[in-house]
RNA sequence: GCCGGUGUGGCGGAAUUGGUAGACGCACGGGACUCAAAAUCCCGCGACCGCAAGGUUGUGUCAGUUCGACUCUGACCACCGGCACCA
């Protein structure tokens, strides 16, 4: 370098970011232009539910989709990368109650904000292209499709269970109810049931399973996730004929339904179990008090699957009787608080012996337990009496008399054809996954355009009184749906006979909104159709990035709502993401104190001091008080736990760019994240030493000329080196998307730029290569700061505008390579050897090193395991 | 309870196809610069034994496959996400 004293200017992040964001502003170097000559790339990060403020999720999660963005304009795409918000939902009411504001003046301060804050982090965002799903523009393609819908028998209406808070006379959301009591009452929950909309994704259930093989860049874990909720299991459906008690009961002639993947242990039922809900249980209870109280208590509490299921398993028999279909024996019908009646028929068929939960509930109730299968090597018999346990694997038939010995298919056939002679049963496809009911009886979403009319009952809106315009300046109290007090809103003609009719109040879910925007910002200004012409261009999505907590109902109800559209003509995709990056969660530490009533009051971390406590570890400390606190270990960052970090405390003072590396250096993006202000201070840290060696290159002497043909070995090893990072972060970046690892070797690179001692004007060369590569390859993730050291380096243009570099091959040759030595698998030396050397040399080599003969030690050699370029294995 | 995931130094993480465990960063220790501090730069840094060379051990636990296992198989433990009205 120059011994000339140089000033080198100071990193100032503020005016960098400032200056390089007007750059992408006055050259709208974002906004994306169909050009069917161009190859497109389709970039989506999720939208975000406008809360009030970007948290650290949030930066995540568009820092991702922004650097892949950028890296594939630089590889020459037509990139789309748009941005909107998904603005209906139950916060803003929740603001409302708790401010007195409407939700929709809430909400548009909101997007303000948190739109200011998306340009202040740099991402390449198209916001001619911005939506928000609030807007009458928008959802009135939710009605124009529900309609269709109905149209098709895709909608259709049925009764749903909801949660019901009887003192607020109100709908409450699963996430309202605490311990099975209303948040705000404290009331203990009620199931209710209520007419509600529904849409036919179980019409699809087959086909959104099959296709889920075509998702080959998805990850492996989402598409489990999602085949095991759709959960098609085939099986056999048997009806068990009521006997004279069920007959006098139900004063008809039925059939008790069952569905059961294991019809090869139907001679071991000893019992059947059906919901509370079901109408033998109803049935029975309207003469048995006892079993009414059962029955309505069943009905109480949760109707959240978890809670159903961690529950204590409890029953009561109901006195009916069935008929078992091929021995005729009478078997008693429980109703049992583990049976669903939302899945199958409502009613299982018991088999205490070969299923677990039948297992626990026969042996708690004393039912009988009848042994009919036995395993294939004979270690489990019907004669290993009493059972300890069930013995639910596959196994020979036994105890069963026709079907004896039979392997689980045989059994089943034989079984099931039995049944179809006696029309008793069928094989058949159950699925667990139920159908979407779309009805929310809230305010603050997208009217269902439904009107109700005394004599002609629910009427459909006609499409051109669409949009049914919500009205926005409600204000809701907790106490039901405000929509309903809205005489205004109500008050509508019915179209059919002209007569008053009343508007449905109930909303639809929010997850409608959010199942088709991605194909809206294709085509977000047309005022006449909800897509057109250009949604074949940028679909499908190329890359779609967001949250795991994702994997499984926004994304099925995305790829249901892309085929439906596709069976209206609307569309021609069958999967909306042929790409998926599901990122991880953003942690923070938790501090928290029990205070003397028993509350637990928790402190942000910025309030609390690690200290040493003298053991060899840490103790928390309170700043303000100096007395100790409990920590909680790492958890999600969240209001409740009071751990969240304000991304804009850290834009407006180390900067964007810093705020960009840093969620991507220290996590690969599907894991979570820890917060660390330490970290982040590395983050910086790395930004000012890569300014400071670009300045310092540049200062360090007037113009660098082009690189020598002849270079010497410390020229040739960085020049490698360089490549070599090169090779690596294009592969990180554009197929690993492992952001860490890209940054990982750049700071290798910027650690060896600096130890490279500038001598000549070669060197000068290749340090000036060096850094404008490494300037380059930084630049999809720290773009401001980037943009300024590629003129620094004296490139006029924008770095925005310049192509993603190859690697050069001559410069990545090596002339010799380290080969680990290793004896019985333990590495004991390295050596030397040209990189072309043949397995015989390297052989040789290996077994002549000096630490290598010392553990060989004279024994005989069993055995050498050359693996070319990387090891040599002695066996002895 | 069911489905999915994760577990590696003091900490975040790396090891891409079964082939050098701990790259890179943070924290910490030592040194340089400074009147001093901060910043910056240099060196060290899994544990144990050893002056060193080097050795032993080590990727949640236990067992297995292999010349060789963080990586594959089985069982278990802990934590995290989802479970259909949070988004």
């Amino acid at each position: 370098m120059s011994d000339q004293p140089h000033t080198i200017p100071e990193y100032d992040p503020q005016a960098v970011e400032a200056e390089a964001r007007r750059w992408w502003t006055d050259h709208e170097s974002f906004r994306a232009r169909e050009d069917p000559a161009r190859e497109k790339f389709y970039c989506l990060s999720m939208f975000p539910y406008p809360s009030g403020r970007l948290h650290m999720g949030h930066v995540r999660n568009y820092t991702i989709g922004d650097v892949i963005a950028r890296h594939q304009r630089m590889l020459g795409r037509n990139v789309l990368q748009p941005m909107g918000w998904d603005a209906f939902g139950l916060p803003a009411e929740n603001a409302a109650m708790a401010r007195g504001v409407a939700p929709a003046a809430w909400t548009w301060d909101n997007i303000a904000y948190m739109r200011r804050q998306l340009q202040s982090l740099g991402f390449g965002i198209d916001w001619s292209r911005e939506l928000a799903t609030c807007q009458p523009q928008y959802y009135r393609w939710n009605q124009w499709l529900f309609l269709r819908l109905l149209e098709k028998g895709l909608v259709y209406q049925t009764t749903g269970t909801v949660n019901w808070d009887p003192l607020d006379q109100t709908v409450l959301a699963n996430e309202q109810v605490i311990d099975g009591r209303g948040w705000r009452t404290g009331a203990l929950v009620e199931k209710r049931e209520i007419p509600m909309y529904y849409m036919r994704i179980t019409a699809y259930a087959d086909e959104l399973l099959e296709a889920l093989d075509t998702l080959t860049e998805w990850p492996e874990r989402v598409r489990l996730m999602q085949a095991n909720w759709i959960g098609r299991s085939e099986g056999v459906e048997i009806a068990f004929p009521y006997d004279a008690t069920a007959r006098e009961a139900t004063g008809a002639d039925g059939l008790l339904k069952v569905f059961t993947t294991r019809a090869d242990t139907l001679l071991g039922a000893t019992y059947c179990a059906v919901a509370a809900e079901h109408p033998l249980a109803t049935a029975a209870a309207r003469s048995d008090a006892k079993l009414a109280a059962f029955v309505d208590e069943c009905k109480r509490g949760s109707v959240m699957e978890a809670d159903v299921a961690t529950a204590e398993k409890r029953g009561m028999p109901t006195g009916l009787y069935v008929l078992h279909p091929l021995t005729g024996a009478r078997l008693p019908v429980w109703v049992a608080n583990y049976v669903l009646m939302g899945y199958g028929e409502g009613a299982v068929m018991a088999v205490p012996a070969h299923d677990e939960r039948d297992f626990e509930f026969a042996t708690k109730y004393g039912l009988p337990i009848r042994c009919v299968i036995r395993s294939t090597t004979g270690a489990y018999t019907d004669t290993i009496a009493p059972w300890a346990a069930a013995y639910a694997e596959h196994g020979i038939t036994v105890n069963s008399g026709a079907f004896d010995g039979l392997g689980f298919q045989a059994a089943v056939d034989a079984i099931a054809g039995a049944l179809e002679a006696k029309s008793l049963g069928r094989k058949r496809v159950q699925f667990r996954l139920r159908d979407w009911g779309i009805s929310r009886q809230r305010y603050w979403g997208t009217p269902i355009p439904i009107i109700h009319c005394a004599s002609c009952g629910a009427v459909p809106v006609p499409e051109d009184q669409l949009p049914v315009v919500l009205p926005e300046d409600c204000v809701p109290d907790g106490s039901g749906n405000p929509l309903r007090k809205r005489e205004d809103f109500l008050r509508c003609t019915c179209p059919k006979c002209g007569k008053p009719g009343r508007r449905e109040t109930d909303t639809m879910d929010t997850f409608v909104d959010s199942s088709w925007y991605f194909l809206r910002f294709a085509c977000a200004d047309n005022g006449q159709a909800m897509v057109d012409e250009r949604v074949r261009y940028w679909l499908p999505v190329d890359q779609y990035i967001g949250g795991i907590e994702h994997a499984i109902l926004h994304l099925l109800y995305s790829r249901f709502w892309t085929r439906v559209m596709r069976d209206l003509g609307l569309v021609s995709l069958d999967e909306p993401f042929a790409r998926l990056l599901t990122q991880g969660m953003v942690l923070n530490g938790i501090y928290f104190r029990k205070t003397e009533t028993g509350r637990i009051a928790y402190f942000n971390p910025t309030e609390v001091e690690e200290r040493e406590d003298g053991a060899g570890g840490t103790r928390a400390f309170l700043v303000t008080d100096g007395e100790p606190v409990e920590s909680g270990g790492m958890g999600t960052m969240s209001k409740s736990k009071n751990n969240g970090v304000d991304p804009q405390v850290l834009v407006d003072t180390l900067g964007a760019d810093t705020a960009r590396l840093f969620t991507m250096f220290t996590a690969p993006p599907e894991q979570t994240l820890e917060w660390s202000d330490e970290g982040v201070q590395g983050a910086a840290r790395f930004l000012k030493r890569t300014w400071k060696a670009v300045h310092g290159h540049v200062a360090g002497g007037g113009a660098t000329g082009p690189l020598a043909t002849d270079l010497n070995d410390g020229q040739k090893t960085l020049r490698r080196q360089v490549h070599q990072t090169l090779a690596k972060v294009s592969d990180d970046i554009g197929r690993r998307r492992t952001f860490n690892t890209a940054i990982a070797a750049v700071m290798e690179l910027l650690n060896a730029v600096n130890r490279f001692e500038v001598a000549t004007a070669g060197d000068r060369a290749v340090v000036q290569e060096a850094l404008e590569l490494l300037v380059l390859m930084l630049s999809p993730i720290v773009p401001h700061i980037c943009h300024r050291l590629w003129n620094v380096l004296g490139h006029p243009g924008a770095i925005i505008d310049v192509s993603w570099p190859q690697p050069d091959p001559d410069a990545l040759v090596a002339e010799t390579r380290e080969i680990v030595v290793q004896v019985n698998g333990k590495v004991r030396g390295r050596v030397t050897v040209a990189t072309n050397a043949a397995e015989a040399e390297v052989r040789a080599a290996a077994l002549a090193d000096g630490n290598v003969q010392r553990f060989v030690g004279g024994q005989p050699v069993r055995k050498v395991i050359v693996v070319p370029g990387k090891l040599v294995n002695v066996v002895v």
